[in-house]
DNA sequence: CTCGTTCTTCATAATTTCTACACATTGAGC
DNA sequence: GCTCAATGTGTAGAAATTATGAAGAACGAG
């Protein structure tokens, strides 16, 4: 890979913004932090960072007027950091070009882990986050815009979670998910429950999505480990 | 690498402390306990563990202080447990150094992700391990994005404990390991059986991966000690 | 409060994987 | 070449993991 990963972090509240800075710092990138969105355009003219952290709400220029005018001239990640309540901003975040969004408050390891996999993701042959992505032909949508899964053209009616599930892992395809992976970034940091949920939830989302729920082509499992979106067909 | 993992419990409330201890030893940790803070840095002092979970609010000396104080001589993993509504000071905590924090009441799953999390973050500084290698030209792919390991371009479907051996062969090429080593790293240091399930593994590992088992290219056998990834071919 | 949906847990079945053992083969040292 | 110890290999029962169906909890809408 390239030198060394470094981030630009942008956020109002300076207590945030300083934690975050330490655990980038020890996680290995090189940290430069902006507090106001154009102070967040300058840097990221100067430094060129591989990685943004863009806090949505912001007074002056909010998080989405940043994001939308470096994606103009950059296609460098971004991720959003957005308040819980703001659960319907998120859906357009993803309209503005983010390439993930972490929900606050948020432990410093997801939002470590998101990053480390967006950065994967975007060194690898990118796969955009779209709105809408077709398997096999159309057999199988996944569209983000109306937020609903189709087979052969019909909405599935995937419950919140099976969705989430379902997407987490259809962002990054053929990546192996441990089972605690897919809770903490579909059910949420705070589930406190048995994390054979997420046996049941892919049991029914196979049934709804798969036309052999019995030798499943999309959600695959890796025994002993989780299971993956994506596999040999893909 | 490293012997047992081993985790340093800093509760004052003692049901609390012992509910963990359960839990880790569950997981195969060895477990001290402290009630408070002087007890801390001296346990930390006499055992120098591989983690510290420390609870936030103590009375006497806090948290944060047992948290600098430790900072000051070592950068052992600390994860803190907070209460909910002390959302605020989490955030110092951070500042103070920890490494990740678990919100209370917690799960023991979740505090057993994280610990686990922290430790192969802490670890992964040393060796980092690549999504994916490639060996004799992509006649051997090790996947650990994908968690899994092709041969000419198809997976050849290694079981969790090949996976474990060969990856954690793979992680030192060309050092030779005692059947003990792979046990310990690959196998979990509670197992109990004999020391050559190891080689009807790595009988199993050559019959997927090399292109002649009899004359194996990527698992050496050292007489007398062990097996080795990567002979002379690297 | 009641109904219907979704989420989670649990019991059990199906499948895969692990381990031990017996026997064959190989290699080192003499 | 011979001998002994170490390694290679096939098999089968044991163990672990996953799949599945069903039932009880939690949640929300009306």
């Amino acid at each position: 890979m390239s030198a060394k990963k470094s981030v630009l972090i942008v956020d109002d509240e300076k207590k945030i913004a300083e934690v975050m800075r330490s655990y980038f710092e020890n996680a290995g990138y090189d940290v430069e932090i902006a507090h106001s969105g154009t102070e967040a355009i300058n840097a990221f003219e100067h430094r060129t960072p591989s990685l943004i952290v863009l806090d949505l709400m912001m007074p002056g220029m909010s998080g989405e007027e940043v994001c939308k005018t470096i994606r103009k001239r950059s296609c460098v990640p971004i991720i959003m950091l957005t308040a819980k309540s703001e659960e319907e901003s998120v859906l357009q975040g993803f309209g503005i070009g983010a390439d993930d969004y972490v929900p606050k408050p948020f432990s410093p390891r997801q939002l470590l882990a998101r990053a480390d996999a967006v950065l994967r993701r975007a060194s690898a042959d990118a796969v955009p986050v779209a709105d809408e992505i077709s398997y096999n032909d159309g057999e199988l949508v996944l569209d983000n815009l109306r937020h609903e899964v189709r087979k052969n053209g019909v909405n599935v009616r995937l419950t919140p979670k099976e969705y989430n599930i379902l997407m987490t892992m259809a962002r990054y395809p053929t990546k192996a998910f441990t089972r605690d992976e897919l809770i903490d970034f579909a059910l949420g940091s705070e589930f406190a429950g048995f994390d054979r949920v997420i046996d049941t939830h892919v049991k029914n989302i196979r049934q709804k999505i798969e036309t052999d729920p019995k030798s499943p082509k999309y959600i695959i499992t890796v025994h002993g480990l989780g299971y993956r979106f994506g596999g040999d067909i893909l």
